[in-house]
DNA sequence: AAAGGTGAAACTGTCGACAGTCGGCAATTG
DNA sequence: CAATTGCCGACTGTCGACAGTTTCACCTTT
């Protein structure tokens, strides 16, 4: 045997040393110390993988893992009383979908954005849109018009009720119904993945719902422009509905503070052509 | 106990790609600063995982592991002289490449197009590639108009010679280039991923280039719309050279007669509603 | 002979272990 | 006192093993 048996405090990471000025995130201090930000209850049942996916996706979303920090493989394994297998898979999952960042032989951190990068996702995400909208209008059916209907009701209904974080969640998922009725497979599965991000975005800088009937109310004149089949018009409906929000974001991440910026390693496919690389490590300590 | 690191056997061909064992590195000379800027190009990371991953995935597009077939993790990792975790892992990005489709408890299975799915894909990649024409008309730099000259040269060069396999590749590199020349990273990065299963489909359907000096040409209305910064007409020329390779693409595809139809558990992201379905195949590399 | 049942083989999901590597800290040196 | 080197701990990459599940073939039954 003689396995040393690890550190027994659920503090694996040193206090410091992660990225640059995190300490000056609007870090819900509450909890004293650095403490275990974010503690996980065992887990059992089948697919394990997927359980894990949720249970650190959500986790990202609530706030209670915030970005740069670092997830330990082990740790987590230990907490959620599991091996480290379904849960290195899991984070590769969350790679994917852009809520962690894999260092090579550092291990995974909660996903940090930088403007450049709320901008890149902003405008592909109105090119994916705008894409789905000019399908949609040539294909939706009727029955896709009735649960847009539907999910925009919802969202008044949530609007009204001050849910804002239900809010966003069912806002996205209209968009998502909005990629579904354009009968693009691969375009739904595409926003998808980006939505994960849009998501985390939204909920990092807090609320920017503060008027949530409005919100819920820019999402009406959607669906008369694809109920008229006018493509033209749908196209700038939707353009301007999305670039709505994405001032919105733009302005809220201004103020909150822009956290690190883009981290050099992180997004690019492999295969990419590589030039000088330079290991800059963040500007932190 | 015993550590087998590197199989001897290993039958599979795989002169991996290393060009040469001997490091002509110049020996930094002049270097009296305390810089120290040594020109020492960072080792090939011996990653496993990026190894596999590249020879499973070339396997594919070179048509030795054809649509439908069943790949099998243990097999695999014998035949490679590793254990399954690192050809597990491959996988999983492979299919994140869109080029393998996992069957939950079934294993991993060599992707296969239906023509629905061609359609899908092809016009999510004019609604990306035209979106990075207009970013591009706006943002591309002297440089990156250089870059895709010199990829058309290199395109007139291959086609001339005849080598129809290299001229894919970069054929999909000239896009590649086109993307990145948007400034978009996210976009890039998302194109790259669809560039592989345009490839394999590519590849699939045999050589769509029967005429590889026309298609090299069809670049060069690209780049001069490009340089004129009209927006307009740079919208509409990718347009039409996409839709030019989307219609070869269905013709041959047609001819080659459509295999088996889109399968349903794959491709849809986890929230979506499952079902269950059967393959068959298999054998070996 | 076809349909159904049963058992074995095969494969994936999961686990615990090990070793190399990376980052940080401390001792050392100029 | 600052910079450099060496050491130590921690964590990831990788491995072999085990158990549950699925598949496939053969046998039994109608």
């Amino acid at each position: 045997m003689s396995r040393k048996r690890q550190a027994p405090n659920a503090r694996p990471d040193g206090p410091s040393h992660s990225p640059g000025p995190a300490e000056a995130t609007p870090v819900v201090s509450a909890s004293g110390e650095t403490a275990a930000v974010a503690t996980f209850e065992a887990l059992e049942s089948t697919d394990l993988v997927a359980q894990v996916t949720d249970r650190l996706a959500r986790a990202i979303c609530e706030g209670r893992l915030v970005p740069g920090q670092r997830l330990v493989e082990a740790a987590l394994a230990r907490q959620l009383g599991i091996s480290r297998a379904p849960v290195r898979e899991a984070a590769r999952r969350l790679e994917q979908r852009g809520l962690l960042v894999a260092h090579p032989r550092r291990g995974f951190f909660v996903r940090d954005f930088s403007l450049e990068e709320i901008d890149d996702l902003y405008g592909l995400r109105i090119a994916l849109e705008r894409y789905a909208a000019e399908l949609a209008c040539a294909r939706a059916t009727e029955d896709d018009l009735q649960r847009l209907q539907a999910q925009l009701e919802l969202l008044l209904r949530l609007a009204k009720a001050g849910a804002v974080a239900d809010l966003v969640e069912e806002d996205l998922r209209f968009h998502l119904l909005f990629c579904e009725a354009s009968g693009n497979r691969k375009l739904f599965k595409l926003f998808h993945e980006i939505a994960g991000e849009i998501r985390m975005i939204i909920v990092l800088i807090g609320q920017v719902y503060d008027d949530p009937d409005r919100i819920a109310e820019t999402h009406r004149p959607l669906i008369e422009a694809l109920a008229s089949r006018d493509a033209a018009r749908l196209d700038a409906e939707v353009d301007h509905h999305i670039r709505v929000g994405w001032r919105e974001v733009r302005r809220f991440f201004a103020e909150r503070g822009a956290p690190q910026t883009r981290d050099p390693a992180q997004q690019i496919p492999e295969t990419a052509p590589r030039r000088g690389k330079s290991e800059s490590e963040e500007s932190g300590i």
